[in-house]
DNA sequence: GCCAACGTTGGC
DNA sequence: GCCAACGTTGGC
């Protein structure tokens, strides 16, 4: 990362809804639930490195009908090994992650709201003052991601 | 289900 | 270190 002056307080994080959905999170134990099975380097650096106690996350519905940001988690718990990584039988496994030196780690999320009207993509697409968002930049497709400020403001004043 | 864009792997 | 082949993501 070159940029580490700018530490953003704000995420947006992908799921499919058919796998995991805001509303699955809003029925967990403590609505929290740990963001396993991410196994990309540049998201895996956000969690581990830049993600905080209290910090805002967007949770983003991809592949979906419509695809959408349908709510709000915060960060409870800062970067830790993603353990599902060394378990042989978990469908996450990666047996390059060492016990001892964890390639993968994770955070875990609370729900906070889920929202009454998503926001879809093609909303938040006709918005001019959100064309840099990075979620909406051709072929982006990092699924730990860095939300700015202005950009969260607007966003939440949107889902009212 | 298709496929463009992207990230990773591995042969050389 | 290059780059083709492959696997994955995610919109459509």
């Amino acid at each position: 990362m070159a940029e580490k002056a700018a530490k953003p307080n704000y995420w947006l994080v992908k799921s499919e809804p058919s796998c995991f959905s805001i509303e699955d999170l809003e029925k967990a134990p403590k609505k929290t639930t740990y963001w396993d099975g991410v196994r990309n380097y540049q998201a895996r650096n956000f969690m581990r490195d830049s993600m905080k106690v209290g910090d805002l996350v967007f949770f983003y519905h991809s592949n979906s009908e419509p695809s959408a940001i349908a709510g709000i988690a915060e960060i409870v718990k800062e970067g830790y090994p993603d353990f599902t990584a060394f378990d042989p039988e978990h469908e996450h496994h990666d047996p390059k992650s060492d016990k001892k030196k964890p390639t993968w780690f994770m955070v875990d999320i609370k729900h906070v709201k889920t929202f009454k009207t998503p926001l879809s993509l093609e909303k938040l697409k006709s918005i001019d003052s959100l064309a840099d968002m990075m979620l909406l930049q051709k072929g982006s497709r990092l699924s730990v991601q860095p939300v700015g400020e202005k950009h969260w403001q607007q966003i939440v004043k949107l889902a009212g």
